[in-house]
DNA sequence: TTGTACGCGTTATCAG
DNA sequence: CTGATAACGCGTACAA
């Protein structure tokens, strides 16, 4: 059978009290019987139950982690980067990746009323009313990233701002019909980035006096491939855009492939900027946006940590971290001659 | 204070037993009971206390996925399209990802001595025997990906034989002084799957007489920066390559970038093959062998479901998934004159 | 410094 | 079909 806690205590002449100090390096234990312990309990090759621990002390010294189920770059950075320091703070990680919008009250349910874990991170996800009252209401702490409630403290960046500073960049270079490739037209997921990059993508061309044409604003599932079937739509239509602002690198590469397989070149034809900086950007010269991907997670599972060794809450907060420009090789002047 | 199955047992006017067994749509409940049950549950918001659950029942439908710390496509990838399935399958998922061979053995512990887990999935990782013997004297189902241990099922591919491949490619079209990008000369985690590749590409050249240049076996990290490192190594010894076989895309990327950096041109002058077809490589015309990645994660998902719901473990077996040469644009002919 | 004994919330066994 | 109750393995007052 499994050994317990009993069984270390009796093989090593002590009580499950001592054995349970002993081994969780508690104060008033004596040096000598700590070290006896330690060895007893690793002959018998003795762990912890952790349910059985977590019954008993109210704690799991686990963290849950809510994302959606996808396989894109940012998503396995922010998380894994997170991972990171949770694991070094001495927490597991529970990792709950929702596929589709009926799964996340479910699982935010298991978790939270479940009691399964000390802490939550919720990385990009559009959170119901009832989600988050579910959340607020307990004393778990939350942290999230890309994802506002106005209740838990929330990582991210500005990605209104961020999106303006791509497309100026794009206008400041002659480029005025300029094609968007964002996420999916009916989300069902309903992020909020895309619309909020969106926007940013709208000031730009506002206060430039440049007009919205909605032709211009193609799908693309922030895919590699979506990217690319996007920017033949976007070649398809009657004027053109000579610039094309993609919200994501995996979109903007995609669209750099469809561009070159009709034999036109970047930037002499196309301008492209992405969004990410991915770690692959760097390597396809891809001009874009870079934002702390690793530091969202690193700073949010900084911050649940903190919570979590009794830190006082700070109340609502947001913390956006900069992003960047990054001129690369496919942005250029525009060459189309005005109209 | 939270809601216990006593709470929902006293309001519905039934006993902790039978609340257990309507919610858990156990049979020799009254349809009319099990409804009444239900509702008020769910009115009083109630959700099964999952550590207290495990250590009644002995189950915590919970699956483990260990696998190193590292943000690469292959891992994310594998591990995302496990739990797609685990989940679906009504499991959840604690993630450990070791970053040192030391946490690999005390993470071990912990899942399976502790209890922690129904089973355990194991993604390239080198198992020390004091591990596996761990893992072996329990009861726990195991499943690997990419390590083999003679104990438990492990899914992969051929690496020999797909390093081969890729080699051969390289010498049909003609290379003789065939360049090698691997992972880290003393790699801490003792990664088996470089040294395989590494044998294969050794075979190719052995069976065309074609002596190995040791100076034409450079370390990549597995990395787009250690693979443009790599090349940038590789084209400033005497003889430089003029074919390239990276152990992965992302090396085979970040070669590609050093390659073009300093004027010369793919395939004319340097051919680059990879390992993976990463998403993003037939974006960027990369030649390479396709592994099914995403297969090896359901695959692996499917039989520990399969093992957890009582079917018979069939002993030791090796699942080989097939791998494929992709041609694309970065290998061609070798232009080189014979010497 | 160490030991005793109870409680944590469920599940499972066994009566009824 | 339903209810009482004994585990499950550990943490922690409290007492010694």
């Amino acid at each position: 059978m499994t050994t317990t806690i009993e069984d270390v205590a009796q093989a090593a002449g002590v009580s499950t009290a001592t054995v349970s100090r002993a081994l969780r390096g508690l104060p008033n234990v004596a040096p000598s019987t700590r070290d006896h312990v330690r060895q007893v309990a690793e002959a018998l090759n003795y762990a912890i139950d952790s349910h059985a621990s977590r019954l008993a002390s109210g704690r799991s010294t686990t963290i849950g982690i809510v994302m959606p189920l996808a396989d894109q770059w940012f998503y396995n950075r922010v998380s894994t980067s997170a991972e990171a320091v949770l694991s070094a703070g001495g927490y597991d990680v529970l990792r709950y990746s929702i596929a589709a919008p009926e799964e996340q009250t479910e699982a935010l349910r298991r978790l939270i009323s479940g009691k399964r874990v000390d802490g939550v991170l919720i990385i990009n996800l559009a959170l119901a009313n009832a989600d988050v009252s579910l959340m607020a209401e307990g004393t778990l702490p939350v942290v999230t990233i890309e994802t506002d409630t106005g209740k838990f403290p929330a990582i991210g960046c500005n990605n209104v701002a961020a999106a303006q500073t791509a497309t100026r960049h794009l206008i400041n270079l002659g480029h005025r019909q300029i094609g968007l490739i964002s996420g999916l037209p009916d989300d069902p997921m309903h992020f909020a980035i895309p619309l909020e990059r969106e926007q940013g993508y709208r000031q730009a061309l506002a206060e430039h006096g440049i007009e919205v044409r909605p032709e211009l604003n193609v799908p693309g599932n922030f895919s590699f491939a979506g990217g690319a079937e996007a920017m033949a739509q976007l070649l398809s239509i009657h004027h053109p855009p000579t610039g094309v602002f993609a919200l994501s690198d995996e979109m903007a590469i995609g669209a750099l492939k469809t561009i070159r397989d009709v034999g036109l070149r970047v930037p002499e034809d196309i301008s492209v900027i992405g969004f990410d900086d991915h770690d692959v950007a760097a390597y396809v010269g891809l001009t874009t946006i870079r934002q702390p991907v690793a530091g969202y997670g690193e700073q949010a599972a900084r911050l649940l940590l903190a919570r979590l060794s009794g830190e006082k809450a700070a109340g609502e907060s947001r913390i956006e971290l900069p992003t960047q420009l990054i001129v690369r090789d496919t942005t250029g002047p525009c060459r189309e001659k005005g109209e």
